[in-house]
DNA sequence: CTGAAAGCGCTTACAG
DNA sequence: CTGAAAGCGCTTACAG
C-alpha cells in the first residue's frame, strides 16, 4: 500500500506533474491547461484517492496549514473551552491546530514555541507566561503572525484578545456596593500577569470611585505554586479570618472552586454570612447548592476574534497590532444578587 | 531572519552537508568522524542556533515524530485530562500531538483521519465514533500504529486501552444491592458503542446474579443529538415517574451532570428518596450537596498505557494486539453509600 | 497549451 | 575518515 504520489497520477494520465500540480491547485484556467485535460486529471485524481503529501507541500511553499496554540492548560475547563472553540474555527478555514500546555512554566513555554517553530507553524496563538516577551519578540521580528490570548505584554507591539478585565471587576464590585456591600474580599492569585493585575486594579479603583477606604487584610493572595492543600487551608483562613466582611470575589476561576470547598468546610452561610462570587462561569457554579453568582469570559468570541487576526495577517502577510477588550457577563445567582 | 539550514553549518564549517547532519545525528563514531571535528560541528550548531527543518527530516525519513489523537470532544473533561496526559507522555518521548475533536460524528472522524494521513502522523490514538471501523482497518492495513481509547470494536484486531466498564457497573449495582437497593434505574445514551454496551450489560448481569429481574421501565435511554433542553425534560420526567426507584445509576458523565439539574428541579432528596450514582468523576461530584457518588475512570492509566503500546509499535515496527482493561474506582461519596 | 528542470532541507547509501 | 550525489514529493519559474 505505498502511497501514491503526484508522479503516479502524471504517468497515469499521460502528462507531466506539473500538470497534474496546476490542475490539482486550480491553476488549470491560469495555465490554460484544456478544460478536457483538467476533468480528465481531477477526475483520475479522485479515483485513486490521491492525498498530495503535506510535508512536500510545507518544505516547498513555506506553507504548513498548520496553526500553534499555546494553553495554559489544555484540561483546564476555560482553555480546553478555548482550544475547542479555535480548533472548530480553524477547520472552517482548513487550518490544523498544534495545542500545548506551558503550565504557566515559562521555560516550558519557550521550549513549545521552539516546537512549533521546528514544525513551521503559520502562526501562533499563545497564552503568555511571566517573561515570554522575549520569544515573542524574537517570533515576531521573524515575520510569523501571534495572537496573544487571555493576557499580553503592556510594552509589546502584538495583536491580542482578552475580556476587558478591570472593567468586569470594576463593575461587579461597583455593584456589589450599591447593593450594601461595605467589606468586600477578593482571592487572587500571585502570578505577576496584566490580567490579574488588572483584575485587582478594577477592584481597587471601584472602591476608590465609592470612597471605600481599601485594606490589605480584604485581599488574600495565593502563590500559584502552592499544593492545593496549602492554598485550600489559606483560602479558608481568610474567609474564616476575624476581618468582617460581607462578599469575597474570587478572581480566578480555579480559586473560585478551591474557594466553594472551603465554604463546605467551613459551613459558612452564603449568601447570608458572606456573598460569593467567582471570575470564569463553570458548571460547578451552576450547580451548587446555592448557585454560584459569576464572571463570565466570552470564550467563544475570544476564540473567533484570535482566529480572525491571525488568519488576516497570514492572508495579507501584513503585521497587524489589534487589541481587543471584550465584554465580560455577570451571571447572577442565588450567592451574590 | 532567514532560517539557517544545515548548508549553512556545513559551509562554515568547511565540511560536506552530509558530514554536518551524521554528527548532528549521534552518528559521528559510527561514521569514525574525528572526535574534534564532530565537536567542532556541535558548537558551530549550537552557536549559531540551528534547529533542524523538521518537514525536509520528515520528508525524507518518513518519521515526523508527532501523533494523531483523536477524542470525542477537547473541551469535555475525561478527554481534556486525557489529552494533557497524552501530551505529558509524548514530550517525555519527543513527540508531539495533534489532537482533534469528533463531536461523536463519524464523518468529521474519517475527515480527520484524513487530515492526520496527510500530515504523515506516525500514530493514532483514537476514541472511535459508531461505524469507523473501515476506516481504522485502513490504517492498520496501512502498517501505521493505532490504540484505541474508551471504546473498540469486537470483531477488528487492535490494541486498545480502556476502563473496565462491565465489571465498574457490575460491582456498583451488586454494592447497592447489599445495601438493600431494590429499584435501581439506569440512564444511558442511545450510542451503540461498546463501552456503553458493557456498562448496560454489568447492570444486567449484576441484577441478574442478585435474582432481581430486569425491567425495563427502570432504563432510561437518552438520545445522543437531542438538544439539552428536551435531554433534560426527559432526564426529570424518568426521575420524577411513578416507577418506584430507590436508586439511579447515570452511566456516563454528561448524563450525571444533567440528573443534578434535574435534582435541583425536583428537589428531590438524595440519598434520602433516591440514592444517585454518575459514570467518570468530576469536580461537580465532590463540591456538590450532597457530595456525589463516582465511578472514577484511570484517565492518567488510560493515557499512560495507550502511549507506551502506541511507542512500542512504533518503536519496533511491528503489529501488536494489546488489550487492557483498566479497574474503575468508585468514589463513595454522600449521595450513595 | 504543456514539459523539463530546479529546488525546498534534509538523510543515507555509495565511493573513495 | 569524508564528500558528492540521489532522492523524499511537491511547486513554480522558465522555455518552447
Amino acid at each position: 500500500m505505498k502511497k501514491l504520489s503526484i508522479k503516479d497520477i502524471a504517468q497515469k494520465a499521460g502528462v507531466s506533474t506539473a500538470t497534474v500540480s496546476f490542475v490539482l491547485n486550480g491553476k488549470a484556467e491560469e495555465m490554460r491547461i484544456s478544460e478536457q485535460l483538467a476533468k480528465k486529471i481531477t477526475k483520475l485524481a479522485k479515483q485513486l484517492g490521491y492525498q498530495p503529501n503535506q510535508l512536500a507541500r510545507g518544505l516547498r511553499t513555506g506553507k504548513t496549514h498548520t496553526l500553534g496554540l499555546i494553553v495554559e492548560n489544555i484540561s483546564n475547563h476555560f482553555f480546553g473551552n478555548l482550544a475547542k472553540v479555535i480548533e472548530d474555527e480553524a477547520k472552517k478555514y482548513n487550518y490544523k491546530v498544534l495545542y500545548c500546555s506551558t503550565e504557566n512554566n515559562t521555560l516550558k513555554a519557550k521550549e513549545l514555541i521552539q516546537m512549533l517553530q521546528d514544525r513551521q507553524v503559520d502562526g501562533y496563538i499563545i497564552t503568555p507566561t511571566e517573561g515570554l516577551e522575549g520569544e515573542i519578540e524574537k517570533l515576531i521580528a521573524g515575520k510569523k503572525p501571534v495572537v496573544l490570548v487571555d493576557r499580553y505584554f503592556a510594552n509589546l507591539a502584538t495583536n491580542y484578545v482578552l475580556v476587558d478585565n478591570h472593567k468586569a471587576v470594576y463593575d461587579t464590585v461597583t455593584r456589589l456596593v450599591a447593593r450594601g456591600h461595605q467589606h468586600i474580599g477578593v482571592v487572587t492569585v500571585d502570578l505577576a500577569l496584566i490580567n490579574m493585575e488588572q483584575r485587582l486594579n478594577g477592584y481597587k479603583d471601584a472602591l476608590k470611585a465609592a470612597k471605600i477606604p481599601y485594606k490589605k487584610e480584604l485581599v488574600k493572595i495565593i502563590s500559584f505554586d502552592a499544593p492545593r492543600e496549602t492554598a485550600m487551608d489559606l483560602v479558608a483562613e481568610f474567609l474564616g479570618s476575624d476581618q468582617p466582611k460581607d462578599a469575597v470575589f474570587f478572581l480566578t476561576n480555579y480559586l473560585g472552586i478551591l474557594g466553594l470547598e472551603c465554604l463546605k468546610k467551613l459551613k459558612l452561610k452564603v449568601p447570608e454570612q458572606v456573598a460569593f462570587i467567582s471570575f470564569d462561569d463553570h458548571d460547578i457554579f451552576r450547580l451548587h447548592t446555592p448557585s454560584i453568582t459569576a464572571l463570565a469570559q466570552p470564550v467563544e468570541d475570544i476564540g473567533r476574534m484570535a482566529m480572525q487576526i491571525l488568519l488576516e495577517e497570514i492572508k495579507s502577510g501584513m503585521k497587524n497590532d489589534a487589541h481587543h477588550f471584550l465584554p465580560g457577563e455577570l451571571v447572577v445567582r442565588e450567592s451574590a444578587l
